[in-house]
DNA sequence: ACCTGCGGGACCGCCCGTTCGT
DNA sequence: ACGAACGGGCGGTCCCGCAGGT
């Protein structure tokens, strides 16, 4: 069992990583932090050197939980076309509760870093890796489906990443900013399409 | 021909709308504006009431000068298919350089907006307006074109809207990200293919 | 004239050069300057660009005027044996009030500036060079003695300048801490004494 | 035998006395402590009620060794020159090396206590209390001299005090200010010749 | 029973956005 | 259009007490 100080600390992070990827690094001050966390400045400053160092933390934090929702789906054990359709409904947020509040931790940690302030360097590296990987991650189902004879040979995987992730992580902040799922569904239901028409057709 | 307080006045309000587009509201200080116009803080003052007034004439002026490419893409003279591929392209600029440094000001204002910060609301109204004209100008566009028998009736209007925008803002997010303008291609060459997948087809 | 601004700067050096020298860098706080000088942190701001500038201009300032105290003795129209006494009646304070209240400038500078804190680099050479200009001013007297016939040609200038400063230095110090002015003219009075004593005897 | 929390006591009072001599009270943190001692705060804290205690015994232990030397030369077995000569040499520091490191350890609690902070008021005691010692010890040599035919019975003992103690101190801090010790020897020379010239003429 | 470790609270220096006189 | 000054709030760090784990 971890001691209470480890709780304690990561129970900082958690509070905090929602903080942030709702309100942005410069955004979220000490004091919103404290204030949902009930820990005093003196507390915090115990387990972390600063702003810089919980951000980072934080972003790493729910970054990591993102990559591990989608690695569990790509190593799953069924076609591409239905791995590439759960990503889309994942990273829309469609069927389950979002892992945090704000939208997609990727996408936000990404934002928030390319602003070019140098304590958030760190946050840029690990977003660029999240984002390489969630990237990454649909170019190899792909290439599977072409390798297993599923998907037709024709087809580009950076292509499809390229369109599968970028029409999810907009339609997500198009949701957002409307406070409209529709945007989602409609969104989810063109990709559904559009993966399907990847398929080889069938010469049975 | 404006006086030379009004010509200040616009000067400050381009000046900082890159600012605010680049980094955001919280991340754009006084000292920057003054740092990018040349203006010192007196004389700013004596045009805006603070840096809220500043920020919400500079969104707008951003959001405004997008809104007016996209219509003028609507309103012209060809086929529906057509404009919404120049729509697409346009979004994504891919053709002419950015109206603005810092990517779409529609997004970027309304993601500014989001975050509930009460000094932000007539940005926030600014934004929802801008994207409401934008996903209805294809709206329109689309039910003209169904209208006048090039697209097919079955086609949802608001479907098509969401998808061409999610698509597009998430393109322009992660090509950025990515400093690799190969997503912005990828993505557009999926637009078009799904866009010309939505004509009736030619009994001709 | 002066500007207002420029005073107003003048001004916050002065009364702070009397904070630092009486109670040290990390003994005077902005809160202290601020109740000293009657301008707010933000007007303080405005001139310097934190705690370490004021303390460097500070320091500077009032190491200055002792610096040109004790050049102006040193270029008067004396014998030297009367100039190296009236140094040391300066240096002690004697005849005139104190060009600034808690001891001498140069000391207090060197001793601040002598703790290593990287801070006050820039106020240690001026410490270093206030200290060589008032050891190098009783070298040249002595040596401008010697030449001129006034002061045996045994004497040693740089032992002269150890024991003048070290000595009224030390009593300045002692005089402070025990409250006793007494010092400062029995060390005067030894000082005088051994000052004629340098005398090359009257042949005539 | 001292208990072991005895010595460890003693430890902490040691290597905080040499910290405090070197830093200054407000420039040495409970963090110096802990990190030169390699005791906890928790630890730190079962001996002493807080910083001002350590600060308090820290400078009382100093400024004890100081006196002790001193006092052991007082009443030690040659005549009042040599004895005065001796105390010059030590106060400076000359034959042997220095009790602790960072000056003169009275003059330094001295200097630091009389800011006028409150926490200090014990420090400050107890240094006037080890000055008025090395002081009167002084006058105490002189004096025995003078009844013991000596030294000159026109001689002023406070004088003598006051020069000895005053030079001393004075070249200290020159020493350490400018890194150069020839300011110690040159100053003993001078010391040395004034004391030798408290002589009574020898009749014999 | 100890004392480490956790957390509190105060204050510091900094910087920002603002107002006002000129 | 500028220069001067204000005041609040930020992030940071310090010194310190008290409760809980060993």
């Amino acid at each position: 069992m971890p001691t209470k100080g480890e709780r304690t600390r990561q129970m900082i992070v958690q509070r905090s990583a929602e903080l942030f990827n709702t309100y942005g690094y410069s955004g979220t001050s000490l004091s919103d932090i404290i204030e949902h966390t009930g820990i005093q400045k003196g507390g915090i400053y115990r387990y972390f050197n600063g702003k810089e160092q919980i951000a980072a933390e934080a972003f790493a934090y729910a970054i990591d939980m993102r990559v591990r929702q989608i690695r569990d789906i790509i190593y799953s054990d069924t076609d591409a076309v239905e791995r590439l359709t759960t990503i889309s409904r994942t990273l829309l947020d469609i069927d389950t509760p979002p892992v945090i509040t704000g939208g997609c931790p990727i996408m936000n940690a990404a934002i928030e870093a390319d602003d070019g302030l140098p304590e958030l360097a760190s946050v840029r590296a690990e977003a660029e890796h999240g984002m390489t990987t969630l990237l990454g991650g649909v170019r190899r189902v792909v290439t599977q489906g072409i390798e297993g004879g599923e998907l037709s040979p024709n087809i580009d995987p950076d292509g499809v990443a390229s369109v599968l992730v970028s029409t999810c992580e907009g339609a997500i902040m198009l949701a957002k900013l409307q406070h409209n799922n529709a945007h989602r569904e409609r969104v989810l239901s063109h990709l559904a399409d559009y993966l399907v028409g990847l398929r080889l057709p069938d010469r049975s």
